[in-house]
DNA sequence: CTTGACTCTGTCCTAAGGGGCAAGGTTTAC
DNA sequence: GTAAACCTTGCCCCTTAGGACAGAGTCAAG
């Protein structure tokens, strides 16, 4: 049992991130002992889940709904995290795409720039 | 001459990014025809330079930079241009093994997944 | 009892507009 | 002449994932 500081510091996240992962409902609203959020080691496990989905590109929402499944049925819904990551991995191929064209356009840009007023 | 829907119909800008623009000093100030900001061609060139250099990276307030630049010496900025085009490409570099190394931690997230559930 | 560390809620801020609203101006059709 | 249809104005709230700050309440230690 800890206070949202103790919480922040296990994972790497903010009090003001718990807070709104908190608002938004992608966590459980905890107990508190007077005014002050308590947590346990399930809350440091789940915010940490939650801190390396965003790195590898998860939104809050698409996590929401993940948590959501996983309430429905009380198992971790396999099949759903396998197509998300699936399509992640599709979108981070058109980000590589739109890199490429961004990189050439500025290749050009700078081309004529300095035809026209080098 | 022209009123702002037609200005935001050559330049494929909408009336709300057109003001947007001025409120940020990123165009100048229009005269106006009673309340209607009344525009000329060369805000047309203008705003369609402001949305080609969008689309190559550039944000609104490194394009008030470069617009100020211009203003102050009544010339292209050819060599802060260049410098600009030569960070950017850079950043894009980084996006990139920024994008290659999400997708890593996704085949690796993807492979935990399957054999911790599957 | 007081100090310092921690927490609470609430507000405003970010980039680049999107959406919507009411009020007023302009143009076209009848 | 007037009504419909369209245009512009400013204003406000909304988006992401929190950051910064204020003012107040709370906790443990000295």
């Amino acid at each position: 049992m800890m206070y949202i500081g103790k919480l922040a510091q296990l994972t790497g996240a903010t009090p003001k991130a718990i807070r709104l992962y908190e608002s938004i409902g992608l966590i459980p609203i905890p107990l508190r002992e007077g005014k002050y959020r308590v947590y346990s080691d399930k809350d440091v496990a789940l915010v940490h889940m939650i801190r390396r989905a965003q790195t590898v590109g998860f939104n809050l929402s698409e996590l929401k709904e993940l948590v959501a499944l996983k309430a429905k049925d009380n198992r971790f819904p396999i099949e759903i995290a396998n197509e998300l990551i699936a399509s992640k991995r599709e979108k981070l191929r058109a980000d590589m795409d739109k890199i490429l064209s961004l990189d050439q356009a500025l290749i050009e840009l700078h081309e004529e720039l300095n035809r026209t007023f080098g």
